[in-house]
RNA sequence: GCGUGGGUAGCCAAGCCUGGUCAAAGGCGAGGGACUCAAGAUCCCUUCCCGAAGGGGUUCCCAGGUUCGAAUCCUGGCCCACGCACCA
């Protein structure tokens, strides 16, 4: 039996709800109660209400509450330390037993794990806990995930003392003094697992951790893994090299990851159109845009005559354009020559032709251009771009600028915008309409023109359609034409492609990035037809929850295209083939639930394997363990073990796999859960495919967002010292389905631990002293007349603590001990229902008192009467007579008025009431038509008369008034207002006065 | 815009797939009562509107439709959330 032991945790944490008696405390919360009650309270409230600690001292003698205290943490600690001593969830193949595997992702170990994980942690673990009731061997191993750049990035931050993430440390709990250890990566690789454990063994949770690990080379027998799958994946031909714009820092020469980013977190390369525009003398101007789309409202160009130009010889042409724009063609895989350099007022004045209108346009002054983005040159429509229409407006009015370029100033007042685009919601000229609107000055007014340029830019995409200027493109959808104008253009050389970030992204070196082409990036091909096909046959034959995730993953399978595999830096496997690269994160997570299968050995109990043989892992091993390839001895002998165990290590992957349900945040869909599928179809054959996701939403943290960025987090372990584990695990259960957003409601927890001590006191409590019911079906309790039947307690108790074991396995088990259980409950059948012990007669009996009572509080509270005396009276005997004769006709579906009014006649004692009788046989015949069968049978089974009279004490003290009970038709019936001829079966008159 | 999910009472949240037992579970909040010197504890009742007799009215985003019957099925619309990637 489970060794006591008490964790000091659980004992520091303990709270011990003591009633506090002071008057004091009374009038102190009574306003805020009033406060309260008007205003809907702001923010959420994390702890459980406090009891004031003044009246706890003043009142000494109510300290012996007459109630004993139920100390939640106390026994959690102490039955997670029996679990753990009797090794209750270590799982090991068991061919004799059904098995059901369940895992939830690996969290990435930046950091401690707050109630997101948490929930989609525990919702896995519900069913776990289920299945292991219901007699299956359960497998639920926890890793954890260290690949990639955040931890490195992080670390790096805390060794240059960056405020940010020092204050992100600090606010997870870990002391100033603590935090410059941080400074190393391994620092948090040695902290966040270990910490994650202790959060999770807290919330109670059933992992196998013998099966834990962490991922990268830290760890020989994982990156072994990786290498085996990598080569797997390259075989089968489902890796490939290609060109691939990233974002890329010029002065580190590297690529820059979100968590590099000083700016620009989520922005990616987008490639701009490059238009060419011929000058006379044969040297193209060139400009970039996002909106080639645009091209038929062209008025003019804008160069900036302050900036430097260059003069490039790109392929047979020259271009003219800032000097960043030939770095990054460059970097873009362009042969750029730069021949001269000349300024930009020098070109301002003179006449370019435009592509697509393919007319001479002037080059006019503009000073608005940012010279880091595009080529320094930018193409005017101002129909359609604010920053252009303005600019056109100021040069317009300002003489003296005119004049400073020598310009044609009536050529240029005689530039009007060029309607092109209609959209829903906007006039001709949308550009024009915007700045009027928002009252922009000129083009310093920068903050307007952005939000300006982003409103017209949506509605003009995505609603959008080319009017008649626009030739050949009339008509079309803009969202269409984009396309279809640079592909055209591009064809007759008139355009050309440029990458951008799509917005401004500054490295942590302060330097401003810019998109580079690297031509040997590996991808895996998830663009491959042939592949999706594959993962669509996966997800046919998946179980899913919900069943609306089916649409989703059919959709994204379609969706993804090759994903870039390899980083050049952060923590990770190195790609077998080729050292240069290191798998990144998402792709060496794929299918490693299949490692959990054989984890058990390789770890050797660490989570970085200290154990000598699987430092020397290689394909082979993996090849024997997975697919049954090989000789397990020679395999054995070569890495000096037993040869047994490695056939054992067979037999647990055979026997465990498939995974059988994988529960995770619907962020992970689109990448993580769809990968998966992926590489198992591509390495695995199909009985080893996965056979069940499960997603939830995001979780709402007291109605609002969890997220770190508005400081809405809370940590498993912060949770864990405001409330007892088993109060979460309800609150997590009790949050919500489905795709949507689950919201933890404190107001919750508060009643569920309230509720979770209350059961527990009466559980555990000696028969004598459940008289009061507490935690008990109070309708049983009350019917019962307080005194419960004890074996029906028994039973009662036995059933509700083994259907709340998933949920409360701390209570559970306490209560199971406490009431003599064997074993654990936690490992003992789920109750079952048992039909010999449904009675639908009694069921009906207790389905017409209840219905019979609410009738009556329903004419107290109508009449308002405060009543002396209560009488109800059953329905007379010919009416009994008439709806079982309704009954058996509606049985035979025979029933109809005139064959039941026949039938009713041809009784005794029928015909002398004949009127009566048919209005009644037509309320029967209509209610009973369409009645139920079950409703039909329910009537008949109970002998009203008998079963209330039997009750009218019960009755009597529910309602605290004297109830008396006669038959409608007893001549000797007190009822003053003839109340008893409205009795019918199944519903008693009533009589209050 | 594309994709996915959703809109149920003061709030949170079941029900919808498989139509009827639905004025719609449960929780929170609120009101009343019991117990109490008193309570934030516990228990009971109430909580869409009207009603001095167990009834009636109007509801499940809106508008139509199918059906004897719709919160549930179909069509159209409005609104909200999330994702739209190279990485956890």
């Amino acid at each position: 039996m489970a060794r006591r032991k008490s964790a000091p945790r659980a004992r520091r944490a303990s709270r011990r709800a003591i009633r506090p008696a002071s008057k004091l405390s009374r009038r102190r919360s009574s306003p805020a109660k009033r406060h309260r009650s008007k205003t809907p309270r702001r923010g959420p409230r994390l702890r459980p209400r406090a009891r004031p600690r003044a009246a706890r001292r003043q009142t000494p003698q109510r300290v012996a509450s007459p109630r004993k205290e139920i100390d939640l943490r106390e026994f959690e600690g102490r039955w997670q330390a029996a679990w753990d001593d009797a090794d209750v969830y270590v799982a090991r193949a068991d061919p004799a037993r059904p098995k059901w595997y369940s895992t939830v992702p690996y969290p990435y170990m930046n950091g401690y794990q707050h109630l997101g994980f948490g929930t989609s942690f525990l919702r896995a673990e519900f069913q776990s806990r289920y299945r292991r009731m219901l007699g299956y061997n359960v497998l639920h191993p926890q890793g954890f995930h260290c690949t990639g750049l955040p931890i490195l990035g992080a670390a790096k931050r805390i060794a240059e003392k960056e405020p940010k993430q020092w204050d992100i440390l600090r606010k997870m709990g870990i002391a100033d003094r603590d935090i410059p250890k941080f400074a190393d990566p391994m620092h948090w690789i040695e902290v966040f697992p270990e910490a994650t454990i202790q959060d999770l063994k807290g919330l109670g949770a059933a992992v196998d951790w013998t099966r834990s690990f962490i991922t990268t080379p830290l760890n020989p027998p994982y990156d072994a893994f990786v290498r085996w799958q990598f080569h797997h994946l390259k075989d089968g031909d489902f890796v490939k090299i290609d060109k691939h714009p990233v974002i890329w820092c010029p002065k580190d020469q590297a690529p820059i990851g979100d968590h590099d980013r000083i700016e620009g977190e989520g922005e990616t390369p987008i490639e701009y159109t490059l238009l060419k525009f011929p000058l006379a003398d044969g040297r193209l101007l060139v400009a970039a845009t996002i909106r080639p789309e645009t091209v038929y409202g062209q008025t003019n160009l804008w160069i900036d005559p302050e900036a430097a130009y260059v003069v490039a010889k790109v392929g047979e042409e020259r271009w003219i354009l800032n000097e960043p724009a030939t770095k990054k063609l460059s970097e873009q895989g362009r042969t750029v020559v730069v021949e001269s350099t000349l300024r930009g007022a020098e070109l301002v004045g003179m006449d370019a032709v435009a592509p697509a209108i393919n007319r001479a346009i002037p080059v006019l002054p503009g000073s608005f251009i940012d010279q880091g983005l595009g080529t320094g040159i930018v193409t005017s429509v101002p129909s359609d771009a604010p920053d252009d229409f303005v600019a056109l407006r100021d040069l317009q009015r300002n003489d003296a600028l005119l004049a400073r370029y020598n310009l044609d100033t009536e050529r240029v007042r005689a530039i009007k915008p060029v309607p092109i685009i209609r959209a829903p919601g906007w006039g001709p000229l949308p550009g024009v309409e915007i700045v009027e609107r928002l009252g922009i000055r000129d083009q310093t007014d920068r903050e307007k023109l952005e939000a300006a340029k982003a409103e017209v830019y949506k509605t003009g995409f995505y609603r959008g359609v080319l009017n008649e200027n626009c030739g050949p493109y009339a008509g079309m959808r803009v969202e269409v034409a984009k396309e279809e104008i640079r592909k055209e253009l591009a064809s007759k050389g008139q355009a050309d492609g440029m990458y951008e970030p799509s917005g401004e992204v500054v490295c942590r070196c302060t330097t401003r990035a810019i998109v580079k082409v690297v031509d040997n990036q590996w991808f895996l091909a998830y663009g491959d037809p042939a592949w999706k096909a594959k993962v669509h046959e996966a997800i046919a034959s998946m179980e899913l929850h919900p069943e609306a995730l089916r649409k989703w993953l059919d959709y994204v399978t379609d969706w993804l295209h090759d994903w870039p595999c390899t980083h050049h830096r952060g923590l990770g496997t190195i790609l077998p083939w080729d050292s240069d690269w290191v798998i990144e994160s998402l792709s060496d997570s794929t299918i490693y639930m299949a490692y959990y299968t054989i984890a058990h050995a390789l770890q050797g109990g660490a989570l970085r394997s200290q154990v000598p043989w699987a430092g020397r892992l290689d394909d082979r091993f993996f090849d024997y363990v997975f697919f049954g390839k090989g000789e397990a001895r020679t395999l054995a002998s070569r890495l000096g073990v037993d040869t047994k165990l490695i056939e054992d290590l067979r037999r647990e992957f055979t026997y465990w796999y498939p995974v059988d349900l994988r529960n995770t945040g619907k962020d992970l869909v689109q990448n993580h859960m769809a990968f998966c599928l992926f590489n198992h179809t591509a390495i695995f054959p199909k009985e080893h495919w996965p056979r069940g996701y499960g997603v939830n939403g995001w979780v709402r943290f007291a109605g609002r967002k969890m997220s770190k960025s508005r400081g809405n987090t809370w940590f498993i372990r912060e949770a864990l010292r405001d409330w007892p584990a088993d109060v979460i695990r309800l609150t997590v259960a009790n949050a919500g389905d489905g795709l949507d957003d689950p919201n933890v409601d404190l107001d919750f927890a508060e009643t569920a631990m309230d509720r979770l001590q209350d059961w527990v006191r009466f559980a555990t409590a000696k028969h004598s002293t459940r008289r009061e019911g507490h935690g008990i079906d109070s309708w049983y309790v009350r019917r019962s007349e307080n005194r419960p039947q004890a074996e029906c307690v028994r039973r009662f108790i036995e059933v509700q603590t083994k259907v709340l074991a998933p949920f409360t396995p701390h209570a559970s088990e306490e209560i199971w001990h406490r009431t003599g259980g064997a074993g654990f409950v936690v490992d003992s059948p789920y109750p079952d229902a048992n039909a010999n012990e449904i009675d639908p007669r009694a069921e009906a009996a207790e389905v017409l008192l209840q219905s019979t009572l609410a009738d009556i509080r329903e004419i107290l509270k109508v009449t308002g009467i405060a009543p002396k005396r209560i009488a109800l009276y059953t329905a007379p005997s010919w009416k009994l007579s008439v709806h079982e004769l309704a009954r058996g006709l509606a049985a035979q579906e025979a029933l109809s008025m005139n064959v039941l009014m026949e039938k009713a006649l041809a009784q005794p004692g029928i015909r002398e009431r004949a009127k009566e009788v048919a209005a009644y046989a037509k309320q029967v015949a209509d209610e009973l038509r369409h009645a139920r069968v079950e409703d039909r049978d329910r009537f008949g089974s109970v002998d009203e008369f008998a079963m209330l009279r039997e009750n009218a004490h019960f009755l009597s003290k529910e309602l605290r008034v004297k109830v008396e009970v006669f038959r409608a038709d007893d001549p000797h019936r007190w009822d003053p207002s003839k109340k008893g001829e409205r009795a019918v079966p199944g519903r008693p008159a009533i009589y209050v006065e």
